[in-house]
RNA sequence: CUCCCCGUAGUUUAAUGGAUAAAAUGAGAGACUUCUAAUCUCUAGAUGAGGGUUCGAUUCCCCCCGGGGAGACCA
């Protein structure tokens, strides 16, 4: 924020008042006590110089102490490192200005612009399994960093209701589904186990195979009754079902795509350009090779679009229906990297414009220790089973302070488990893996979701309890002189920075940590000091202020995260 | 075989080329007559191996070892 820029500036001018010339450095913020800002400028210098880093520093820390402005208490040159403090008046005021502000934090810096972000994409016909809930967590998450930052953001979910996997269930069906009367997770778990029959059979029956395919073909043109009538009905209750998981994941889609809308639009792209695409073994294929990356097959040999041509549809779809964007991310699996590196490519040379603005994002997968867990198999964790075994352990550890009611805290397990579970998710780079041990991975103490709910709701106790209304304004903010009360401050001071740093960077790792760690300052604080019940007015005040002001905060993190604050657990 | 990604405490993860590599969990020791102990405090513990670039490398380059993904009619 500003005090960054003013403490570049102080140093520009010690350099330019020391007769250095001028350097190229950034602000920083150190891990340790080093200070609240570091600066490295001098490495640059002392070589220029031929001085030591030391010396380089030690000068230009000399310069800066002449003339400090008040929100510097102190600089310090330590080893090649100019490092800042700030002063306890700053920082007291500046508890003023958060507390006064209602959007701390967010900013107007990509206003203006829009962006599509499409994520969590399940397929009809198959079960919404963890992989799905990676996508989601992740890409609600960054749409709601984009709208923290100012950007409109248009939520996007590509669905595929046609293509072989959707041949394959209805296949495995057999032809009989069940009654409309049974229960909604019931029909969709014989969708799910109707797929995997399908999937093995197509694999290891050569005749299956082409029955399938046949089926796939029927489903494309529309042409057998019999297959429409299983088509519709499991697509009815797949879309249905995603429905209940988008609205507990709270996620709310602003544009479905499906790839039964995307075909035509793919296949026109795909023959309008033949000298990028060519026929090879009686299908249409992209030569990949030629750029350094692999052949796919576009069209297959029975003249049907397959995933690749219907991607092509679908993205040149995005740009038409919206062509304000001034970006698409798509947030899938990693294990379709090198399929979107050709996607990509293919892009670039039919519709430069869409391409251009494209970006894909592959996240990690979510593994068992033994390998990757497979839908086809039927060896898949959904998400609903996962949200089972998270509430099973958070009965666990229930405390019986809580003061909520038997019925109260029975309703706040299954939010309590997707915010472990997203949180879990979120706390690392997004590219990265996760290894999913039932036992280990999901964690509901310590650096958790249960952790940073569990310290909202204290802090919300406090104010509950307390009686009276903590103020926005109009305290007094020089009561506040404890260690563990400025290094609170501080921790808050930082949330703009962290936020426009997760969002550039597409890195809600960054948000999770921060919070993380303002929890963790917020627990000290409320270990070592107590609150209610004291004498000194004014420094009660303050102190509710503070309380209050770090509620707040952790709740619009959290909400950022894409997981709901819970007042009372 | 080719192309991509990844190897960090026992385990699961952090770290725009910068200081003493940060946490959690597990292990050990302590803290509730007071605002929710789902918490807090302290102790021990890590960059796969070898080269190179750099004032400085977990980060960039090369090679080796190990794990994963993708590679023609699936997504």
């Amino acid at each position: 924020m500003i005090i960054k820029d003013r403490v570049k500036e102080l140093v520009n001018q010690a350099v330019a008042d020391t007769g250095f010339g001028t350097v190229d450095f950034q602000v920083e913020k150190p891990k340790s006590d080093f200070g609240d800002y570091a600066v490295n400028a001098v490495f640059g210098l002392a070589k220029k110089l031929k001085k030591t880093p030391g010396e380089v520093a030690r000068q230009l820390a000399e310069k800066i102490s002449q003339s400090l402005p008040e929100e510097i208490e102190q600089v310090e040159a330590v080893g090649g490192y100019i490092n800042f403090f700030l002063s306890r008046q700053y920082l007291q005021s500046a508890l003023s200005d958060i507390a006064s502000q209602k959007n701390y934090g967010r900013s107007e810096e990509l206003k203006g612009q829009t962006v599509m972000v499409e994520y969590t994409d399940p397929n009809p016909f198959k079960l919404f399994h963890i992989g799905h809930l990676m996508s989601n967590a992740i890409g609600e998450a960054i749409a709601r960093l984009y709208e923290a930052q100012g950007a409109k953001v248009i939520r996007a979910n590509y669905q595929g209701d046609i293509g072989l996997h959707v041949a394959k269930a209805i296949w495995g069906t057999q032809g009989q589904l069940p009654g409309e009367s049974v229960g909604l997770a019931e029909k969709v778990k014989f969708l799910g186990a109707a797929y995997a029959r399908g999937a093995a059979a197509y694999e290891n029956q050569p005749e299956t195979k082409s029955a399938i395919e046949e089926i796939n073909e029927k489903i494309f043109n529309r042409s057998d009754p019999e297959v429409n009538r299983l088509y519709q009905i499991g697509r009815r209750w797949s879309l249905e079902y995603f429905e209940i998981i988008y609205a507990k994941l709270g996620t709310k889609f602003d544009r479905y795509f499906f790839e039964s809308e995307t075909a035509s639009d793919g296949l026109t792209i795909v023959r309008q350009h033949p000298d990028v695409f060519r026929e090879s073994a009686g299908a249409i294929i992209f030569p990949g090779e030629q750029y350094g990356l692999h052949n796919r097959v576009f069209i297959n040999a029975r003249g049907l679009p397959t995933y690749e041509t219907k991607e092509l549809g679908l993205n040149k779809k995005k740009f038409e229906l919206y062509p304000e964007l001034a970006q698409s991310l798509i947030i899938t699996g990693n294990e379709i990297n090198e399929y979107f590196r050709v996607l990509l490519k293919t892009m670039a040379l039919t519709i430069p414009e869409a391409a251009a603005k494209t970006r894909h994002i592959g996240h990690g997968m979510l593994r068992l220790p033994g390998g990757k867990l497979s839908s086809r198999t039927g060896e898949v964790v959904t998400a609903e089973e996962l949200i089972e075994q998270v509430v099973g352990k958070l009965r666990e550890i229930v405390s019986p302070k809580s003061g909520l009611s038997e019925w109260e805290r029975e309703t706040t397990y299954e939010p309590l488990a997707i915010s472990a579970i997203k949180y879990s998710i979120l706390k690392q780079s997004p590219g990265h893996d996760i290894i999913f041990d039932f036992d280990k991975s999901l964690s509901i103490r310590g650096d958790s979701g249960p952790y940073l709910q569990y310290t909202y709701a204290r802090l919300n106790s406090i104010l509950t309890k307390a009686g009276e209304a903590a103020p926005s304004s109009n305290f007094a903010p020089d009561q506040l002189k404890e260690e563990s009360e400025l290094k609170l401050i501080k921790q808050l001071f930082e949330l703009p920075n962290v936020i426009s740093e997760s969002c550039q960077k597409i890195a809600p790792q960054h948000l999770v940590l921060y919070l993380f760690e303002l929890a963790n300052l917020a627990n000290n604080f409320y270990e070592k000091i107590h609150i209610i019940g004291d004498e000194n007015t004014e420094r009660l005040t303050a102190r509710l202020v503070l309380v209050k002001t770090t509620a707040q905060m952790l709740k619009s993190g959290l909400t950022l995260l894409g997981i709901g604050a819970l007042e009372k657990i």
